[in-house]
DNA sequence: ATGAAAGCGCTAACAG
DNA sequence: CTGTTAGCGCTTTCAT
């Protein structure tokens, strides 16, 4: 039905040993038998199968990339990104989402071991590394991105949350903001502590007390948590003038409940984003955000993938910028607060 | 190095073929030798490999996925549906992205062709039916979503999008409006006609003269291309008081571009988006717009995958409706011009 | 410079 | 009820 190399060889007349170098440019054949099976090649319309070089304990040429969701934007650009990259080096992707629930992290990675796949890229969704130990002991190499899991011997590429963050508060602080909330992460990961970090750090370094009532923790992803949240930390603190939220569809749902509840962005309140989705600066007011570097990340992990495909055994650490992209979410305070 | 079914046996002293059958389910082992079996699995971690299965000319259980871009949080959101769909059935997804070219899109169908997929899921970027037919030929069944190619003997999931816009453009109309403009995609395809079709059909079926200075086309995707139409479209006609959008972000960018040119949205113009994405719901007014039901496609699309597997050689259509979400950005015109 | 043939890990037909 | 064995399509040694 399909063709097969040996089809293709009694085509050609030639063994399929032929074939395959020629296929696979792996010694000399001479121009006549080349010209030969090439006209072969098409005359059957062959292609070779990917899968059985894999067998031959070779490479299947699959990379697996292990993420939350795919249907989150940044994400969903993301792995589009690598997976571009990828393909220059004829490597293919297989995208598995968790929902961040660690029974599927594994069922995701079982089916990775199981692809045969030569290496695996992986937003992690909790601090559990042993089933990627496992992996690892596997052969597999592991790529660790966005967020940490400590003590495991694997690359990585982080972005600097911290100093992100620590970066958009004394934005907020010079525009003499004092009440500045932060809407954080339910789930404890890496990444929230550093931002958490930043935040804190912030406002100590400006000799600016700390106020539980401006901190909030926000349950999903959805914008409706972030109308629920700027809602309550609007009642627990009425002089808050600033926030900032985790996530731009959070920041979203802040502005939302904002004006809902009587508010005038950024007049009353200004608001910093996380991650510069696309419609962010399409919004009235466009979002103040910190930018997620899609195109660098991207670029890091494939580096460090390709590092770890040439059998280094080398591990590295990439961290990368989040700059903060100022646009109109943010403005002085309608009355300083500072000192009060 | 890696546990092999070789080693399993040996493990727990049974020949490979009773490890492949209690491995599989697919004959009588007793009690006592799939207890040994799976001790020895256990005890080795061992994992089968699933790409032999097809060396075998079984299945590969991996479908493959084509479409434009995941990135775009409606396809995104799609894939994910359908590979949490997939999955249940033991499938795995192989992604492709094809960024609307017809070359990318060859080259991502010869891929899945050497990866074996056992189907393939098609988002077309074209109308060409060549390279699609050739799969088919190879034995791959292939399901048609979201956008057609004629005279093609494949299963199709489409939205009913001449209905769809019909009754969005209906909807304005009964609103009071009469010069309602259209933003349509360059990009000549399936379901822009149809689209096209539902606005010009709903306007003659109002009476409504038709006025070419209503209608523009958008190149791009991004919210700034929509910013550019509305405004083009506001002076060719500066009586025009609605606008529908092929895409969200394209009615994003209309009511980034109108706010800018001093409109209020939606008291000076009313706007209408498609797909109902996520951040339109949140949006200040919420926009009003047609929605992409991506549930209900990819439960469409699963079932058609899974007929073509059990080798069904019937071919289905299956239809579905684009709904009008009716939000905030659509009001009565300020001034009714009907009889105009 | 090319071909023959041994496997890669597994399934399934065949044998007992 | 279980084991033996012939391949699946290809790569790669070994031989010529």
């Amino acid at each position: 039905m399909v063709a097969t190399i040996k089809d293709v060889a009694k085509e050609a007349k030639v063994s399929i040993a032929t074939v395959s170098h020629v296929l696979n440019h792996t010694r000399y054949v001479s121009p006549e038998l080349v010209e030969r099976v090439n006209s072969a090649i098409e005359k059957l319309n062959y292609y070779p199968n990917m899968l059985v070089g894999g067998l031959r304990s070779k490479q299947t040429y699959s990379i697996g990339l292990v993420l939350p969701s795919i249907s989150n934007e940044t994400f969903g650009k993301l792995a589009e990104t690598i997976q571009k990259l990828l393909l220059i080096e004829n490597y293919n992707l297989i995208v598995c989402n968790t929902s961040n629930d660690y029974d599927l992290e594994i069922s995701a990675l079982n089916t990775l071991i199981m692809k045969s796949v030569d290496a695996i890229i992986i937003i992690p969704s909790t601090h559990n590394a042993e089933k990627i130990v496992e992996v690892q002991n596997r052969g597999i190499p592991v790529i660790l991105v966005d967020r940490d899991i400590e003590d495991l011997d694997a690359s990585r590429v982080k972005v600097d949350y911290k100093k992100a963050t620590y970066n958009a508060v004394n934005y907020l602080i010079d525009n003499g903001h004092t009440e500045i909330g932060y809407i954080d992460r339910a789930k404890e990961l890496s990444h929230s502590m550093e931002q958490r970090d930043g935040y804190l750090s912030a406002l100590k370094d400006a000799n600016i007390e700390i106020n539980p009532k401006n901190y909030i923790r926000c349950e999903g992803y959805d914008y409706l948590d972030g109308v629920n949240a700027i809602q309550q930390l609007i009642k627990k603190n009425p002089m808050l003038s600033a926030v900032l939220a985790y996530y731009d569809v959070i920041a979203l749902g802040a502005i939302r409940g904002a004006v809902d509840a009587g508010y005038s962005v950024p007049d009353d309140l200004s608001v910093i984003g996380c991650d510069n989705m696309p419609f962010t600066s399409a919004l009235v007011p466009r979002l103040t955000t910190i930018n997620f570097p899609i195109e660098e990340i991207s670029k890091a992990v494939i580096d460090l993938v390709m590092m770890a495909l040439n059998n280094s055994k080398e591990k590295k650490n990439i961290i990368v910028d989040g700059k903060l992209i100022v646009r109109d979410s943010v403005t002085k305070p309608r009355v300083s607060n500072r000192g009060l």
